[in-house]
DNA sequence: CCTATAAATTTGAACCTTAAAATGAATTCC
DNA sequence: GGAATTCATTTTAAGGTTCAAATTTATAGG
């Protein structure tokens, strides 16, 4: 994290940087930005007072419950969107906790199977409830043909975001 | 992080939670949250590959960029929507690195002022441009009128969101 | 078989983040 | 003008997060 005084000219010019007229999309990804933070930020709040359980553990529970099979770290850890290490530590905490059971996959040693307990169940099923309806009253103020209207811009917007990422940086 | 088990069933009933049919705006919560993730992500991975800087201190760099005179900490933690804490540790990093100036303010002794020092404006400069492409291009499918008709919706959706947290949670 | 490569996780270091308590400075209000 | 309050920041403890390197197990090729 030093080393910042030689900056990069070689920066691929992918989308004429010259003329550089783009700042709609700035002021579009900064309002993007800005909605997420403000409700992320208020369901880890009431998640927290109401349930005292952070925003990843819900989030990684709710993944483990549309699994009733169950899932590897490595499938958590994609769908997530977050890294393998992450994932490792989250898990660990909620075994503790008694709401995830883990166990070696049968076919593969290599990978790790873990599930949601009965209790984790419940104790999911409980907040999901009181979730669905905090997320109702943040977007209530939408009328179903917005909300409609969202979901078809965003899955474009997802499309071409993965677009970009897929094809320009070679990870 | 315990005592999950017993539920708490008096968790206010503030939109209808009985019929509780909210699933359209679930799902559109979550399209949102992974267009952010996705976005982030990328943003992230190339600011470091290509600046070896953290996203964090590339948005407090650019709420600095905006503010010629220098802003106070508190300031900055509200514009980030961050913890007061977290913009202390920022900044310490970031004065460390010679990319930040920071001073009491004269005004009032309880307040730091931090700005960008000449040095940190050129960098910050640098990074800007290249990040205004990067977004130019994960949006690239996106017609104007596409950008056009998400800020309204987004903006109504933020409206929606700052009433529902205001309202509601007396914080 | 045996080696090379790939895949699933874990570990370690550094950093980011929050919430809550503590500190020090300004304001308010008798 | 002194006590109580509010405000800006820092500190602390606990977690969350990433990246990169290391570990362990699978798989493929010869």
């Amino acid at each position: 994290m030093q080393e910042l005084t030689n900056v990069p000219l070689d920066a691929e010019t992918k989308v004429a940087e010259r003329p550089g007229d783009h700042e709609s999309e700035l002021r579009l990804w900064l309002r993007l930005l800005t909605c997420t933070t403000l409700i992320e930020g208020e369901v880890r709040r009431r998640l927290r007072q109401e349930f005292d359980v952070t925003l990843p553990r819900f989030d990684l529970m709710a993944q483990l419950d549309k699994a009733p099979g169950g899932m590897t770290l490595g499938e958590l850890s994609q769908r997530m969107m977050v890294s393998n290490g992450n994932v490792t530590g989250l898990s660990e905490r909620l075994v503790a906790l008694g709401l995830l059971d883990r166990r070696q996959s049968r076919s593969d040693r290599r990978a790790q199977l873990v599930s949601l307990t009965p209790e984790g169940r419940r104790v999911f099923r409980a907040m999901a409830r009181a979730h669905e309806g905090w997320i109702a009253e943040i977007f209530s103020q939408l009328s179903p043909a917005d909300v409609d209207a969202l979901m078809r811009l965003l899955a474009r917007t997802k499309a071409s975001a993965r677009d970009a990422i897929t094809t320009e940086a070679p990870r």
